[in-house]
DNA sequence: AAAATAATTGTAAACGTTTTCTTTTTTTAA
DNA sequence: TTAAAAAAAGAAAACGTTTACAATTATTTT
């Protein structure tokens, strides 16, 4: 039992077959031109000393492998898992798979994901990034095709495409619902400013806001940095507990804040919409069985994860392919969470 | 822009530094003897050419990687995922990553993935069997070390660990809450009996049905097989629905037929407990904030994560450790949606 | 039937590392 | 001061493929 070394090689295969190795690659590679005799007899001896071919020395020679990176903050979450597995299903076909690797949105942890997998040489890599290394992506993306996620990185120097969503349309239009509605006091639960989509979401609710003449400046008191985590969701509710005049409503920014806040809320015995109404960026995890539905920004993840997979086939391909966008657009999900408001 | 391929290799470093590739080489791999100023010469060169090792070189000399296999039915599934990502943060101590694959409990999927992951000689592979490859299993087995999830592989030829849960305890718990409550028509939503969870917790419901005097045939009507599948927990109460005498509790043997059930009740607005009572494997995401609550046998997926990443990390080191078996015991959470059936 | 061409196969170098075996240099012991 | 031992460094082979080039064999053309 346990562990053998002995694999069979090309070498055996040849041995066995009464050709030379070189005959065996190109039947594997099936492109040259081989006697369909030696063919069918190589193909035999490949059968008989169940070969298998040795993909690293394969890489070595080619320099290129069949594995993609998925690089984002937290792969067990449901959105980024979902699109995953759309992304799987796509490239699957073309015999590709792929490695997953989970930030937590850790310059540190990213450096040595991206490092790591810069190593193994990737065939592509799909990036919803920190934001913090910027500079070694760059470098990384003069060797490697890249689909940002979500995030962007705003240098000229970058060269791939970006699947996102409409941060700042659905933004403002989740915040607009609420104002239609009478709400004014809206605790808005937001994530890093420093990244591209949690300023976008931000930015959508300051501008909805603004335009009915209320105006979010620093010190506004209903605004939370959750950074997009289930910790800082609950601990918005907190913060908003605390407050001398509560808000009337609260509108979640990412789907893991929500279920901090609707968690927090439940402990807290805040009911929904009676004491408060709950809108929220993003869906989450069957959302129809819930006892409290925020109205939701909900996106095809779907598509999203068919898009970044079929981009970065494309761009494996022809790395020259000018920068380009896909924006998902979201579907407004109505819940029972949300109130109207009488003055 | 666009894609390079001439990457800084040991022998620019080597020529920058002005010694051997051999000699670098040692420096990167620490172990062994090198003069410390030539050490901090060769280090210096490798930050200013900012030099990344090619692990595909490498590993096609050390023959072996480091990266592990990751092969489930689904990887999008809550209860795979958060196993997944605990498997994550024990091996990436390691300077491991993982590959994902989803098989859909499709047999030339599982066999496509398996051989691709051998074919890259990943360093170890945890492994939720469809069952239905076991000769290339132990195969594969004689050169990687293998850690199964949840499904056994019944062979004497097999080396490595089980990670799993104790199935036919916890059905049997579960039905005979439901017993003790009064139930006998209870329907189980079981999976495939081929597979050892699946046969496990199905023996758990009949052994306890047994012990109250019901004898569960072949042509006994309260059971259906939903494959483990949402569509499949969906179907389970449209057959239910056909029933001239209907159950007066369901037992779903698996997370995905949970929810399949639940959103199925949804829609045909059957109430729990009133219309019938709910008890369920495995929990669900959110259970808590859900209006209907089975109750459920919940696992601590976390320290599966944890065991399956531990076993695989010592098998890596040590592949001759004798087979161990890690079986999770569950908690039982009572749920909102199971009633006392008064007779 | 010979020459020209096309098809098939083989030889050997290369990919970027690691590591064994030598060789050179430095240190220690006498 | 020299011999012996230890430390440091280099040369070269090897890992299992791919592929350019050369060599062989088969086919076509004249």
């Amino acid at each position: 039992m346990a562990i053998r070394n002995e694999r069979v090689t090309m070498q055996d295969v040849a041995r066995d077959a009464n050709v030379s190795i070189a005959t065996v690659s190109r039947v594997i590679n099936k492109n040259y031109n081989v006697n369909e005799k030696t063919r069918d007899r190589v193909l035999k001896s490949m059968e008989k000393l169940s070969f298998l071919p040795n993909s690293i020395a394969r890489s070595l020679k080619i320099n290129s492998t069949s594995t993609i990176g998925f690089v984002v903050s937290d792969i067990s979450n449901t959105y980024h898992i979902s699109i995953a597995r759309a992304v799987e299903d796509v490239i699957e076909k073309h015999n590709l798979n792929m490695t997953v690797c989970s930030t937590g949105n850790d310059k540190e942890r990213e450096l040595t994901y991206l490092k790591l997998l810069m190593s193994q040489n990737i065939a592509g890599l799909i990036l919803n990034t920190t934001g913090k290394n910027n500079d070694f992506i760059l470098e990384m993306n003069k060797y490697i095709p890249i689909i940002l996620l979500n995030r962007r990185i705003d240098s000229p120097g970058f060269v791939g495409d970006l699947v996102g969503t409409d941060n700042l349309d659905s933004s403002y239009k989740l915040t607009e619902q609420l104002l239609k509605m009478g709400h004014r006091r809206i605790l808005v639960v937001h994530g890093s400013l420093e990244l591209s989509n949690g300023l976008e979401r931000y930015n959508g609710y300051v501008q909805a806001m603004k335009d009915y003449g209320i105006d979010v400046g620093e010190d506004y008191p209903y605004q939370f940095n959750s950074g997009f985590t289930l910790e800082g969701g609950y601990q918005a509710v907190e913060y908003m507990r605390r407050l001398p005049q509560k808000p009337t409503a609260v509108f979640t920014q990412n789907n893991m804040s929500t279920i901090g806040v609707l968690r927090a809320c439940k402990e807290y015995n805040i009911n929904a919409p009676e004491d408060i109404s709950m809108v929220a960026y993003d869906t989450i995890d069957n959302l129809n069985l819930m006892t409290t539905r925020p109205t939701v920004a909900s996106y095809n993840t779907h598509s999203m994860g068919y898009n970044a997979g079929m981009a970065i086939l494309e761009r494996i391909k022809d790395p020259r392919i000018p920068n380009r966008e896909f924006i998902e657009q979201s579907e407004i999900i109505t819940g029972n969470a949300v109130g109207i408001l009488m003055k």
